[in-house]
DNA sequence: CGCCCTATTTTGAGTAGTCAAAATAATTTA
DNA sequence: TAAATTATTTTGACTACTCAAAATAGGGCG
């Protein structure tokens, strides 16, 4: 059994090559689990040499089959905790990220399964990031987000890929929230700001940081 | 922040000094732990240091109030957790222990105290345990078990207090749970046995080391 | 092509927790 | 009271994880 601290590598390298497909530097992953980079190095020598990594010495880092699976196993957790703390608990949107990051090592695959039933079989958590399947698949679906998107278009957020407390009450004092409908006016790249128009309150501006790090999909495809 | 390993040590004291009110040995405690009588003394030492417990040596060892505090709100995490995947997610009365084993370290104060509500403010856990209050308060109340109560009397079952899968299991099945309600008819003290009969049963010989972890109060008291 | 900058890796050291086995203290028994 | 038994403590060593700082490797730029 992977102890929390192989969990957690496991899961940040998932999450940091989501997307990029491309090996995960030591730079980035050390940054991500706040450890400095040779500490990092050490710790992936040793995830390789137990099977969950492939490691390019200085190239980067990737998942084996094996990594992977607890990698996802792990995002399962956290996800489903995530959306019980919201949806059961009523708990605080922007708050229930920190939470999850320690309960994901603490819970059984059997009790989660029963969370899982208990709240629907949800597809996706409360910010929108889809939730590995018991089978270890993981829906991911390439989105456009506000700053890549087409203008005057109506759109409805379907993600918010940030989990600091911060942003994610930002987002919610800006009715940015997954189901939100809005369009964006207008887009300035110079400037780096992007003008949004949600339904039922007036214009905002957004910086195009934050605009890509919400997701969008076209309203009644 | 108290680590896993050492909330454990302070919640084992605990149960350990319930009821025996003077000190918890290094050999109970090592063994309540699993672990070398050698690592308990270590860890005593540690812990005395940073002025959870007082140690007498070649005596035992006790809580100090900042020690109990923690032991007690782990003890609370514990049995709300179990409280919650038996009365909610419909888990097995005799396998809960485990998990909560691992749950009450990751859990915070504030996903205690909504689950608390959740679950209408218990008394008690599924076994019949006292669940300490917010506050720090243990409602400790002394039964009479099936070893010591008085014969052919009208008998509740009020608190289980052995946690290994395998009694519970032993007591589920012969309808030995809270509530349920029974009298003990006969006891041989020297060939080790009682005989009890619960209502709507045959009765049933049940060893007296068995019948001491099962405690009691008379009927309609 | 060679130097420089940056990222990575290595080295040495520290903390938390553990065990095996030797040393010591306490208690029981004779 | 002394010897024997038992419990406790100490010692030395090991694993997992971490940091600070020195060494090294790549890639880009002149």
């Amino acid at each position: 059994m992977p102890s929390s601290t192989v969990e957690n590598y496991l899961k940040h390298i998932l999450l940091l090559s989501e997307g990029a497909q491309d090996l995960v530097s030591m730079g980035e992953l050390a940054a991500a689990l706040t450890v400095v980079p040779g500490t990092a190095t050490t710790m992936i020598k040793a995830l390789a040499r137990e099977g969950y990594v492939a490691h390019q010495p200085h190239q980067g880092v990737s998942l084996t089959a094996s990594g992977r699976t607890v990698a996802l196993s792990v995002l399962r957790k956290h996800r489903l905790v995530e959306t019980f703390l919201v949806n059961v608990l009523k708990m605080d949107w922007a708050s229930v990220h920190a939470e999850a990051e320690q309960l994901e090592h603490a819970i059984s695959e059997e009790v989660l399964d029963r969370l899982d039933a208990l709240l629907g079989y949800p597809a996706t958590d409360p910010h929108g990031d889809p939730i590995p399947s018991r089978k270890g698949k993981l829906n991911f679906q390439v989105y456009a987000s506000l700053a890549t998107c087409a203008l005057k278009q109506p759109l409805r957020i379907v993600r918010i890929t940030e989990q600091t407390t911060e942003f994610l009450q930002f987002a919610d004092q800006n009715h940015l929230l997954p189901g939100s409908t809005l369009s964006v006016t207008a887009r300035n790249l110079a400037a780096g700001l992007a003008t949004i128009k949600t339904t039922g309150t007036r214009a905002q501006a957004l910086s195009i940081t934050a605009a890509g790090k919400i997701l969008v999909e076209p309203l009644r495809r």
